[in-house]
RNA sequence: GUCCCGUUCGUCUAGAGGCCUAGGACACCAGCCUUUCACGUUGGUAACACGGGUUCGAAUCCCGUACGGGACGCCA
């Protein structure tokens, strides 16, 4: 049977950064086995669900590329289909209806906890006369679990984990008003759509067991699981807002390439040998369950700060930079010539940014008119004497030709002339012409600029 | 509280009884390169949670302890 693989988030929010490896490996291991791979969004509590959420999962997908390889299925079209199920085993015998109010298991949960055990339902309509019911309570169908004996897992990174029947209770399989329960629904739904893999988080790890007794008392063949370790925040807590970043939209904001968030996701709790850095191709080569680790792992920024410094470099000019122009452009779109510079010096730009928001910064001079902000440390460069000396330059430059090997060639002699080193002419310059310390080689600046924008800057601090 | 899972450098990991003097990557430190910043490059600091077994031999197998995480809803 060939593989498939879902991933099924429930739109409550957005997408988590926890979610999108979820759906990576999800998509990494059915492309790896030529499988299919689904999305089924979980959209049955309908007080909490919304329709924006369900676009930012889409959205945070396709910026990612994992789609879906067939139409989603929204769980919430199917309650016809999950009440079908629990009817069928409320007739054959392996589920039952319970009349016990909210109140009433609150109470038994309460009366449970107090006296130190573990809350759980007590089964008290397991065998009771559905007669015996007391008026105007709509029952919920409960299924009817078995007692002794235990219940296994044997999950594909966890690998064989067992519970005591004792443990569980019977759990509502459909409420009072007619619709599913999450372990219900996830598994007829699983069932239907012929998922052979389930790969979700290992908070899910306990309800594997649930929803195994669900496939038991059907008779269906269960999927095989694999519970992968959740992603934590860098102190080990639970990954939560004062950690930073965790929703796709605000990676991607902060100039985050999806292939570098991938690679990163990819690394954080798999590993395949000494390989780093994957692309999507390689990864689908590598990927398969075996390598996923059983323990918790914490989020590292610098280190997906650093892989998508990688990314960058390797990216397309033109690409990036399009998504500079997008960034500079808040104000407006940047002028043409403005364009034509940036991709001009994409090569050395992006070999020095380590996000598309340090990209851009970095660009930022080539597009401001001859007065351009200094920032302190340029402005400390540019004293009396380095100003006057670069009024001497212009006249040089203004005689090179506007290449890099010429305007290199022109500024060593420039320099050599005046006995300075080659730095005490490429500095001031340098602040005079970009506003900073930092930037591309300054002859690859120069030629970029070209003549007329680079006498206007000069002329400007004189 | 009960059940389940986990624990190799600060972090992500390699490691399937001898290849381990524990490897790689990020971060950090120092040097080189260099017109700046980066890139690159050379080197360095840094880990098998602890305690018992099993074995000629254990990071690898077993047990216990500690610590961490997860789950215990008519939420998903």
């Amino acid at each position: 049977m060939s593989v498939r693989t879902r991933f099924a988030p429930s739109p409550t929010g957005m997408l988590h950064i926890g979610s999108a490896r979820t759906a990576l490996f999800n998509y990494l291991f059915s492309r790896h086995h030529r499988g299919t791979y689904l999305l089924r969004i979980e959209d049955t509590d309908r007080a909490r669900n919304t329709e924006a959420a369900i676009q930012a999962i889409l959205d945070g997908l396709e910026w990612l590329d994992l789609r879906p390889d067939k139409p989603i299925v929204f769980q919430s079209t199917r309650e016809a289909r999950h009440a079908e199920v629990a009817q069928a085993l409320l007739a054959s015998g392996r589920a039952y209806l319970c009349f016990c109010t909210p109140a009433e298991l609150a109470e038994m949960r309460e009366a449970a906890l107090a006296e130190g055990r573990p809350p759980r339902y007590d089964g008290r309509w397991r065998n009771r006369d559905p007669a015996e019911a007391p008026p105007g309570v709509a029952p919920a169908i409960r299924l009817k679990a078995p007692r002794e004996g235990e219940t296994i897992v044997h999950d594909l990174v966890q690998g064989t984990v067992r519970v005591a029947n004792a443990e569980l209770d019977d759990m509502i399989i459909l409420r009072g008003d007619g619709t599913p329960t999450y372990q219900h629904a996830v598994v007829v739904d699983d069932h239907d759509m012929g998922i052979t893999h389930v790969i979700r988080g290992d908070d899910h790890l306990t309800n594997a067991f649930r929803q195994m007794q669900i496939y038991q008392a059907m008779e269906w063949e269960p999927p095989r699981f694999a519970h992968i370790p959740l992603i934590h925040g860098p102190d080990g807590a639970k990954l939560s807002k004062r950690h930073g970043a965790q929703s796709v939209v605000e990676f991607r904001e902060q100039g985050f390439l999806p292939e570098a968030l991938c690679n990163y996701l990819l690394r954080l709790g798999w590993g395949h040998g000494d390989a780093e850095v994957l692309s999507r191709e390689e990864a689908i080569r590598l990927f398969d369950l075996d390598g996923v680790g059983r323990a918790a792992s914490r989020m590292d920024y610098a280190k997906l700060t650093h892989l998508n410094a990688v990314w960058i470099r390797q990216a397309d000019d033109g690409r990036l930079s399009t998504e500079v122009a997008k960034r500079l452009g808040r104000n407006g779109a940047p002028a043409p010539e403005v364009l034509t510079r940036i991709r001009a010096l994409m090569p050395a730009l992006k070999e020095r940014a380590r996000t598309l928001n340090d990209l851009a910064a970095s660009a930022a001079f080539l597009a401001h008119a001859p007065a351009l902000p200094l920032e302190a440390k340029a402005q400390a460069l540019l004293t009396p004497a380095a100003r006057e000396m670069l009024q001497e330059l212009a006249p040089a430059l203004a005689a090179t030709d506007f290449t890099p090997p010429a305007l290199d060639a022109s500024l060593r002699e420039f320099a050599a002339l005046r006995g300075e080193k080659l730095g005490t002419v490429a500095q001031p310059l340098r602040a005079a012409l970009t506003g900073s310390t930092s930037s591309p080689p300054i002859d690859a600046v120069l030629a970029v600029l070209g003549r007329e924008e680079v006498l206007a800057r000069l002329r400007a601090l004189a």
